[in-house]
DNA sequence: AGCCTCGATTGAGCCACGTCAATAATTTCC
DNA sequence: GGAAATTATTGACGTGGCTCAATCGAGGCT
């Protein structure tokens, strides 16, 4: 909504050498010999907080790799209502397309720096460096499994299971250093309840309850801390 | 639950030549020169009703293309609560593991008929035949979009909603024929439930509603009429 | 046919979460 | 730093779908 297009910082990640999402990113699966292959099909974009990658239908030409910042993936139904269907990290591949369309929205949370391939040029990779496409198999794959995962969360868990599944996973999965219980949320209130099938309000009135039973301490909207890690996996699948 | 071990009529499936969903699974994407190939490698196996294909979390060691009757994938909450996450029909994919464990269950709705393949020679397939793995990503492809859609589905439709969906989706990917405004539903309504997200009374009560409308029949509670398609496709997305 | 079992339907009441509305906190922008 | 705009929290109340419980109906078995 809001354009917000303010001087953007020096982007740090627009090198193949430099990448710091090398390992974790498809491209974690291009030998040495084909980097500069790799390098010669890439480009770049940064995107402001808020900005439009693609929406749900557009006309899919390029696939990409999250280099910095998150992007919430979104689909909407025609009165509105929206349903994040999940939040991608630097290093997750983004482009998933059905009919040659992107088969849902995507926006930036924060600043964000993307690294396209067009899908001519993937195409290619693929079939030339056999681990690449075994690399994204299995991407693919884990998508799935998460979004499986998901399903049972939208399907079947209360409000407060959900909240602390959501949590968890992200400390499980973003955390910054070993040992550090706490995580960012940069994402607003909206993104968390379109995500886990909840309104704003009984987002907040959860983070509250979390926070009034020491379960969680929440010392800015965007910052989670987890005094007893294990009392909160207690709570994720227990009544 | 109940092993019903009735007679199992014979098998009409077990023959990659006779094989009448060849068309639509994986192994349309074996050319005649690699038939053999397939032949060698591939094995059947046959479920009774509400027979356990395997669980979520046993130990993956087979995948396995649907060559006759429905399938059910579930997921569980230590507490019972239950997830359908997809239904899979003949021609459909089974196999999705996660650190090489099924990450979800799988069990027979009907009779059932599987086409079985082991994994390592399904890897093996897969980089002998490129037009193999290339149908693989694409039904993988697939498999994703739908789950997004079904997220969508769970976080944020009515109970109306869903089960107008999910007859309509029926409809529309299972059609008997061309101009045919039926449907089958061979699962139960603890099936449908689970895999909606709501209980079997509001989906018998949703049912009914349905039907005093107008916009079904339930000439049996296994078979649904469309009297008028378009009418029920405008409450898919409205009010 | 008649009994039994299991699945589906229907009813009555309740509650978790949604809605609507006001306030508080945080960020943005000058 | 301060005003405005945006986002988050809190409160009061309503409701869609869940729970608990009874009834109905379709097969299967003898």
């Amino acid at each position: 909504m809001s354009e917000s297009s303010k001087l953007m910082q020096k982007p740090t990640h627009h090198n193949c050498d430099t990448c710091d999402v090398r390992h974790k990113a498809m491209c974690a699966a291009v030998d040495a010999e084909h980097t500069d292959q790799l390098r010669a099909i890439v480009s770049h974009r940064d995107y402001a907080p808020g900005q439009v990658i693609f929406e749900e239908g557009d006309p899919a030409d390029y696939a990409f790799n999250i280099s910095a910042g998150e992007v919430r993936l979104c689909k909407l139904l025609p009165d509105g209502r929206r349903q994040v269907t999940g939040f991608l990290t630097p290093g997750d591949f983004l482009g998933l397309i059905a009919d040659s369309a992107y088969a849902y929205g995507a926006e930036a949370i924060g600043q964000v720096e993307l690294c396209c391939i067009q899908l001519s040029n993937l195409e290619r990779l693929l079939s030339d460096i056999p681990p690449v496409r075994e690399k994204l198999l299995s991407m693919s794959r884990d998508e799935l499994a998460a979004a499986q995962e998901q399903m049972l969360l939208l399907g079947r868990k209360t409000a407060r299971e959900k909240i602390v599944s959501f949590l968890l996973y992200r400390h499980k999965h973003l955390g910054r250093t070993e040992g550090d219980a706490s995580i960012d949320l940069p994402m607003s209130r909206v993104d968390i309840a379109d995500y886990l099938g909840l309104t704003i309000e009984t987002v907040s009135r959860t983070f509250t309850a979390l926070r009034e039973e020491g379960l969680i301490e929440l010392p800015h909207p965007h910052h989670v801390i987890f005094p007893n890690l294990d009392a909160v996996r207690d709570a994720a699948e227990a009544g």
